[in-house]
DNA sequence: TATTGTTATACTCTATAACTATA
DNA sequence: TATAGTTATAGAGTATAACAATA
């Protein structure tokens, strides 16, 4: 049996949804100011994540991982092009479909988001211990796999 | 010495700071959803709690701590007004302030949506072990409170 | 003149719907 | 006729700037 209870909160400000929703804009408009040099936004970057996770795909299919709708990958695809971080190569067998994949530069600003958003990690854990933060991150990579996020 | 190592994610999608964006947006999506019928949003919501927290307060303090323009402030509580889930009255001391206060209605309301949000909680953690959970719920309090957040 | 709140306006993000090309 | 992608349009959310009332 646990030495630690799991007391509910007593507001809806110490909810898990509560918190997770308000910090995780807070957190992701420091991201957005942080990758902004590169001409990038959270949703490039993510774009770019689904790429690297899942290999290349098709926009349809990537629309729905990302949970968006599949006009906004168009228009996300179409400025990683200009940047050229990803490259579009029409399927010979489907010549409806188009296939995009990281580029070598794609995949150099995507280590360069990764060094952006550590340096914001180290910010936000500051006063975190290091079991802690091993517990946060292992806890919120099984948030994400149940949500079905990369 | 801890048996814990506090090891470095390997790509963006895995740090801390990628991982509350995605999940905080994607939390928010459903916290919004579950409170729809109330008329409320989110933001509605966060201006509750910090009356909630701090007790009455005057509109551009609000503004600060929720982190949003003045303008804001104003549909914001507006809309609760015609709720009637908060009251404005006008500072005597000061007639160009308004003070904002949670009503009864207001804080029934409040009720309510802790309640939505616990139920959320439910299905988020489902997964999660009593212990991670505890874990989980005092260091986001903790990143919460380093942030200024109520 | 400075400050609080309000209103007017504009911008960003994103979705829905119409359209094109291919199957 | 159905599907992948694109373009056009519209709506939500929010900020900035102009304005009004009070200090």
């Amino acid at each position: 049996m646990s030495m630690v209870n799991d007391v509910k909160p007593a507001s809806v400000a110490g909810t898990v949804t509560f918190r997770l929703g308000v910090l995780g804009t807070a957190v992701a408009d420091r991201f957005a100011a942080a990758i902004q040099p590169l001409d990038l936004k959270p949703k490039h970057v993510g774009l770019m994540v689904v790429l690297d996770t899942r290999g290349a795909g098709v926009q349809l299919e990537i629309a729905r991982t990302m949970g968006v709708a599949p006009s906004l990958v168009v228009s996300l695809a179409d400025h990683l092009e200009r940047l050229g971080a990803i490259a579009r190569v029409r399927d010979a067998g489907d010549r409806r479909r188009q296939l995009l994949s990281l580029t070598k530069h794609g995949r150099e600003l995507l280590r360069d988001c990764h060094t952006r958003a550590q340096a914001l990690d180290e910010e936000l854990l500051a006063g975190i211990g290091a079991d802690d933060r091993a517990v946060l991150r292992r806890v919120l990579g099984g948030l994400a796999a149940d949500a079905g996020l990369p």
